[in-house]
DNA sequence: CCGAGAGCCGAACGGTCGTGCTTTTATGAT
DNA sequence: ATCATAAAAGCACGACCGTTCGGCTCTCGG
């Protein structure tokens, strides 16, 4: 990796975990720059604009969770496990050891972007939104066939519900800072996993 | 009411329409004086900060879901039927004809706020959002007296897991463009019922 | 109906933003 | 070691931000 390559790669590392907390929108080239110990515009030249940038840090974010929480987790055996396992990791990378400083990425820019003017971020990011839920349906889906989960149970509506679950996590433990988040997390996600079951 | 408390309200109104869309940090002095037909140090008068109209933001915010959503609710009969209300007003405030034009106020503004840093329009934010997960909790417990949800359900798990699918429901229909988006979160809320029932 | 005060405006401030240009410094193949 | 080239810095720009201030205009109680 050239010496470019690898200043671009940490500046994309800092600007994740930027991001995480100030979001894509609150995300500055100059306070970039300072935490990266580079000039403005020795950091702008990587990226030849911000929205370059932005996309950049969403490509890093998907490729991170993916390394991180989705490979991991599609090691664990097919159906039911599997999806416990995806359901742990996302905790850990909400919240637990695996978690960028301002939580989790996604939810934070999911707010951000839902009414921005239509544009390639904006449109790169729900295609990594719409990625992540079709592997949580075809997760479940394998459950289905290993006869785990009831055959007449609809996979997407399973990937919306367990959005809602992990979607009020964060907003119960970011926002309210209420310690039980995590209880209720997990407390709803096995009335999910009873619900479908046959 | 006086000339300024007037256009103060009138202000207000419109600063609440935009930050729907572009958030409270979005929302800026000169935009929304333009849109009222004010100059900015004109406006900037009625507030003497921003910080300031960002909690007039918040209050206005709060006594019109109130009064929208909340109050016409709270006269459908105890028990279930009044949360049924509470749902279809909630439903038709996110998306339907009670809509502000960016959606939700609180489901945008919960994701700017949860990393900022401690302050007034946080804290006043986080308290609004106490009060209405209280006051799901309030009217889920009513439900148990009734004798419609089971005694031992628990109210504050039921109003986290009812924000999950309204939470879910802005992602998808907002963020997503999911057109079933209203089938998922009714779906979803018919088997969050079907749970609690003895 | 009149005068005090509220309401509002225009201009300007210091600051920060994203973004170009030019110049200096570091890299790495020959 | 040399030298073309890549990487980073320095500097400046226009735009927009929140905020201040002095003066003009309208409102409305006595």
């Amino acid at each position: 990796m050239s010496k470019g390559e690898e200043t671009r790669a940490a500046v994309l590392d800092e600007a994740l975990r930027m991001a995480s907390t100030v979001g894509l929108r609150g995300l500055t080239i100059g306070a970039l720059a300072d935490r990266t110990g580079l000039s403005k515009s020795g950091l702008f030249a990587h990226f030849r604009s911000k929205e370059q940038l932005q996309l950049g840090v969403i490509e890093s974010a998907a490729e991170t969770f993916a390394q991180t929480v989705v490979r991991p987790a599609l090691k664990a055996p097919r159906g039911e496990p599997r999806l416990r396992a995806l359901f742990d990791r996302k905790l850990r990378w909400d919240d637990g050891d695996l978690a960028l400083p301002g939580g989790c990425f996604f939810a934070g820019a999911a707010g951000e972007l839902d009414d921005a003017p239509p544009g390639p971020v904006r449109e790169r990011f729900v295609q990594a939104e719409r990625d992540y839920l079709d592997m949580v349906a075809t997760v479940f889906r394998s459950g289905i066939s290993e006869g785990h989960f009831r055959a007449d149970a609809d996979p997407e509506q399973f990937a919306y519900d367990l959005q809602g679950v992990l979607l009020s996590h964060h907003h119960a433990g970011r926002l309210l800072a209420d310690p039980k988040a995590e209880d209720r997390a997990r407390t709803a996600f096995e009335a999910l996993l009873r619900a479908a079951r046959p």
